[in-house]
DNA sequence: TATTTATTGTGTACAAATGACACAATATTT
DNA sequence: AAATATTGTGTCATTTGTACACAATAAATA
């Protein structure tokens, strides 16, 4: 039944897609001091996880669609994805079992040899706050998770080397350019700041270091107590200005300018 | 005369590329202390300038097609090409001006309609030692030639943005990354070392500070003196000690790690 | 209520890196 | 032989990085 479905929904018209091309996104989130990835599971025996993804219209900018793509495989709507690379592997087509699949519940020969096509597919990534993110499974597939790293599944083609590549993205970029302000909630403390950054970092930081490294970068604002949960001295919290986060964002710190 | 030559040796199998997907190479020089990028100048009426660029094969990969492409349009082989982004702006496509340039030699309207597509294309880059290359035009190319970025000539549909960008990749990447090996003779002055930095970062830098930096990456080999040419006090000759070097490159430095 | 406990904000002290500048050494030119 | 330009290296003040210390304090416990 939810196979029928899904063959009956995949009738699209292939003419206006751009052949061979695709895109795949990466989101990660922040939860409970650990760094997470979005992946849902496809619609068909077996268990095919799989980044977020989709297929680019010939009429539509590639940016465009992996913001659409997005939209529709999760119901996340972001105003912007950041690319990070492409991956054009001659290997990178639809491994046997999966076309399997697709022709068991019922797809044309069309589709199937579309499916079977290799697949230029363009990264794009984005950090998100998990609280905010209420993604949905659209009608391919049947569910859809935040995964924490150390418990990703194996993912279809080279989508754990895709995620692996814009890990790496991050790890590099978070040292000349601040992050956060799209992953965490409005108001935090340093240490969940912190924790962010060691779970990208995949490091252990000084704690007053990095605060006082922080700090003056002097974008942040200053509040008052944190509410009464919990610790046993309550910390600040802070939140981003977001004007001097952005004006930060546009020169990079760190580095030669 | 020309023309004809171009409409017979355009005649390719479209059926073995990848619909609307090419690569575009920045070739970087470094020569007489600027930095240079190899543009050709293509075999049509007008003054159509673009970087050497080209189609992927179905059953190739991308990475490939890059090393590939250049060779064909420059002869230039290079074992290794670095992706840097993907350009998949919806006006990416042939100006009017010169799909009527291509009616003028003859071509066809499948040929037509091919180059009339929107390509989605993938930037490659690398640096060489313009001493080493001999770049050579192809049959679409009347001219070829090393352009320095201040009079790099007005670039087809959006090649200078992407020159833009690979130009912004390496001066992002040099300040975590040993740059040089492949751009500069085997036996170079610190001095000629210290304008590739300063024409990449776009900045003066001290001299005795940048010398000291240098050299305590440990991955130089310190030679005789100079040839007597030229200067005053002859300075020290240097090549990269390739083991080192490479051993450098795989853990990167000024960054956590 | 008084004490314990864990965590925070900040301080200190030393090492390392950076940046600005100085100066002797030296190959060529005059 | 003196002048000149450029190199190799030195110095020193400033900044940054790193490790660790300690008082302050909110919650938990006795």
């Amino acid at each position: 039944m939810k196979n029928k479905d899904l063959a009956k929904n995949l009738v699209f018209d292939l003419d206006q897609l751009v052949p061979g091309q695709s895109v795949d996104c990466v989101i990660m989130g922040f939860d409970q001091n650990e760094l997470k990835i979005l992946v849902l599971k496809w619609k068909v025996e077996g268990d095919f996880w799989a980044l977020p993804g989709g297929f680019v219209f010939k009429d539509e900018d590639l940016d465009k669609a992996a913001i659409r793509v997005l939209k529709e495989r999760t119901g996340i709507e972001l105003p912007f994805l950041e690319q990070f690379q492409t991956f054009g592997n001659i290997r990178r087509r639809n491994s046997d079992i999966l076309v399997k699949n697709l022709k068991s519940i019922g797809l044309t020969g069309k589709l199937i040899d579309w499916f079977n096509q290799r697949f230029i597919t363009t990264g794009y990534l984005s950090l998100v706050d998990i609280q905010k993110c209420d993604p949905k499974p659209d009608f391919s597939s049947e569910m859809i998770k935040w995964a924490s790293l150390d418990e990703l599944p194996d993912l279809i083609f080279d989508h754990n080397d895709i995620v692996k590549i814009a890990l790496d993205f991050i790890k590099n970029r978070i040292n000349y350019l601040p992050i956060g302000i799209t992953l965490l909630p409005e108001k935090f403390t340093m240490k969940s700041l912190q924790n962010l950054y060691e779970s990208i970092l995949q490091k252990k930081i000084d704690r007053g270091n990095f605060q006082r490294k922080m700090l003056k970068l002097d974008i942040f604002t200053r509040h008052e107590k944190q509410l009464e949960g919990g610790a046993h001295k309550a910390p600040y919290l802070y939140s981003f200005d977001e004007e001097k986060y952005k004006k930060l964002l546009e020169q990079g710190y760190g580095f030669y300018s």
